[in-house]
DNA sequence: GAGGGTCACTGAACCGGTATAGCTTCGTAC
DNA sequence: GTACGAAGCTATACCGGTTCAGTGACCCTC
């Protein structure tokens, strides 16, 4: 293995000085068509990379960007959705010639540290807020230590986008419609497709609807949890609070949830979940039970990951494609980086994709 | 936002040279404990973080490490192992300062590259080394790079350990002994776990068993394919080439390959998957087709992932414990990297986990 | 009380890039 | 024929750490 080449050795193999190297490799003015030709051919001969490192230093920007998840390792690994969201951020990063720096951190005590670390060493250009909270904490310190981000969703209402069609959406409202988020957002309009399951529901009979959500703390959880509701609403119906059941996005809690409602006196039938590996287990709890899915119970999962096609029965499910919501937000915060800002997206709302976990109740 | 301390600003705070400043940060001998305390005090009143940058340019060491993780972003969304692998790697680089650096590159193409160009850029200190192949041509390439790695599982067998006990593993054998591995290995032997699944069904009385494996290139499937066959052997069986059927790790193509299976004129009574998404796939395609598990078929999953124990029928896996794995592979990679060598390390070999999927055969 | 050794500390070089002031050289305008 | 401007290039400072040779001060020893 012999010695990387540096810029000064690029150099001195073309005879001229390394302010002039880094001239034609960033290809700047100031250099005439010759001579950078004859620079790029000696870098290229001698296979020379510039050091991160020495660039970063002096131009005080990492070519990294960071991703910390604050979840339990159990979840992440049964939740599809992140390791889809890292695979569309990849996807941009790579053509960019930038870095993931990943941060996955058990509970939230640890993650101010990881934020303040990847800021203060300038590992990190910016930041992904995933998993916003109410009266999100991240926000204001990601201003107070100038780390650019771009937020997975709106901070104030959630993920809403501008505005499902017709959706309403009068539980969440605009809490303190006053504090603007600083940080771009990347939206993916939920709520059309809670809507689209609970209306799908509706139309095939149910009135008892169960809804199995994720953490309290988190926006989307309540922003769906309100669009639920105010379908409900404007069918008629009354919601009943002890048919919402807060977990932790696991299957385990999934199954135990579903397991509650199933128990009670006048069980559900039908189940909202907020995520797909939760709905698989109260398949798998249903069917445990003797249960038949959909005559006795029908089902519905959130995001739509490849194995809602493929359990039995095919799951019910609101894609959210967390792909291109990682293609996006990426896109954006490589902009905001460079750019110093850039313009909110809004991708194409969820939507649902009917299969055959849902069907009329029992008469 | 105000600007960041640096290591002079302290210095000057303190009254002493930078020289001195870093001694004490970085505890050395030849700083008298009362200056010391005084240093680390005006660091912490300063709130004062070392650049990362700066000081990688100094060290050439970029206290940060890399996965590479080839193959297509639907495959790594389904297949919870790298989610949990990574989080067992976190959890250790965390307290050690460290980050990580993930690349998801669909196609073996860019892998090359993506290597080349973490190794260059000086961006990783070590990478890990997954989804070994036969006659990995990473393995040179990271040695002519002088990439420190970690390879998951011995190059020449596979992921075996020490050696199954009672294992035999004839098909396998050490392909080119010669060729040791050039880096330390991190190992989690899954053939016992193959083996007792295999018997576990043969005790059921299954005679005709399929087995649905992973990417031919890639070692473990070659690996678990002979411990497969090995122990049909061992009960007088001749395995029959028909029965195996190569994937992608998708549930796609395992839903796929249950299909073809099962519309055999002779269809297996029993089928051992690769991965657990591949099995729940498989699950779902024999419900579809009217047969009950494990009254007409018994299935077999690998990993044993959060779901497995929640679908229905609960499936029998294999478990692996990628978190651990995960822990196990960063310990030995910093070691690596910190000491110029690392030991390796065998984890607790592969156990099957029966739960209700697999049953005795239909007399 | 001079020589030797240890300890605490300083100052400057260095890592490999980027940024910028300044120096040639040449062409053009008046 | 001199002045001026621009193009092309060089030299050097700088980013923020680490490293190491060197400098005093102090204690010990004979």
């Amino acid at each position: 293995m012999k010695r990387k080449a540096t810029i000064t050795d690029v150099a001195k193999a073309a005879g001229v000085s390394k302010g002039l190297v880094s001239f034609a490799l960033n290809d700047r003015p100031g250099v005439s068509p010759e001579t950078r030709d004859r620079i790029l051919g000696v870098a290229r001969d001698l296979d020379y990379r510039p050091s991160v490192s020495a660039r970063s230093l002096s131009t005080s920007t990492s070519y990294a960007v960071g991703l910390v998840i604050a979840r339990d390792p159990e979840i992440i690994s049964a939740d599809p959705f992140f390791p889809s969201f890292i695979a569309g951020v990849e996807r941009v990063l790579l053509t960019e010639g930038r870095t993931l720096v990943l941060s996955v951190v058990g509970d939230d005590d640890h993650e101010a540290t990881v934020y303040r670390t990847l800021a203060a060493g300038q590992r990190v250009d910016g930041v992904f807020l995933t998993d916003l909270r109410r009266d999100d904490p991240r926000i204001p310190m990601l201003q107070e230590l100038g780390l650019p981000a771009v937020t997975l969703g709106h901070p104030g209402t959630g993920q809403m986008g501008t505005g499902g069609p017709g959706a309403g959406d009068p539980g969440t409202g605009q809490p303190g419609a006053g504090e603007a988020n600083p940080f771009p957002s990347v939206s993916l309009d939920d709520t059309p497709g809670t809507v689209a399951a609970v209306r799908h529901l509706l139309d095939l009979g149910h009135r008892r609807i169960a809804h199995v959500i994720g953490p309290h703390a988190m926006l989307h959880a309540s922003r769906r949890r309100a669009a639920f509701e105010a379908t409900l609403r404007d069918a008629g119906l009354e919601p009943d609070p002890a048919l919402v059941v807060e977990t932790d996005f696991t299957a385990a809690q999934g199954a135990a949830a579903t397991t509650a409602l199933l128990e009670r006196a006048d069980p559900p039938t039908a189940i909202v979940f907020g995520n797909d590996p939760m709905a698989i287990a109260g398949l798998g709890v249903a069917h445990e039970r003797g249960l038949t899915v959909p005559g006795d119970l029908s089902i519905t999962g959130f995001d739509d990951s490849e194995l809602a096609r493929y359990v039995y029965p095919s799951l019910t499910s609101v894609r959210t494609d967390p792909l291109r919501w990682g293609e996006a937000a990426a896109r954006t915060l490589l902009r905001l980086v460079a750019d110093g800002h850039a313009a909110d997206v809004d991708l194409d709302p969820a939507h649902l994709v009917v299969r055959t976990s849902t069907g009329p109740v029992r008469a």
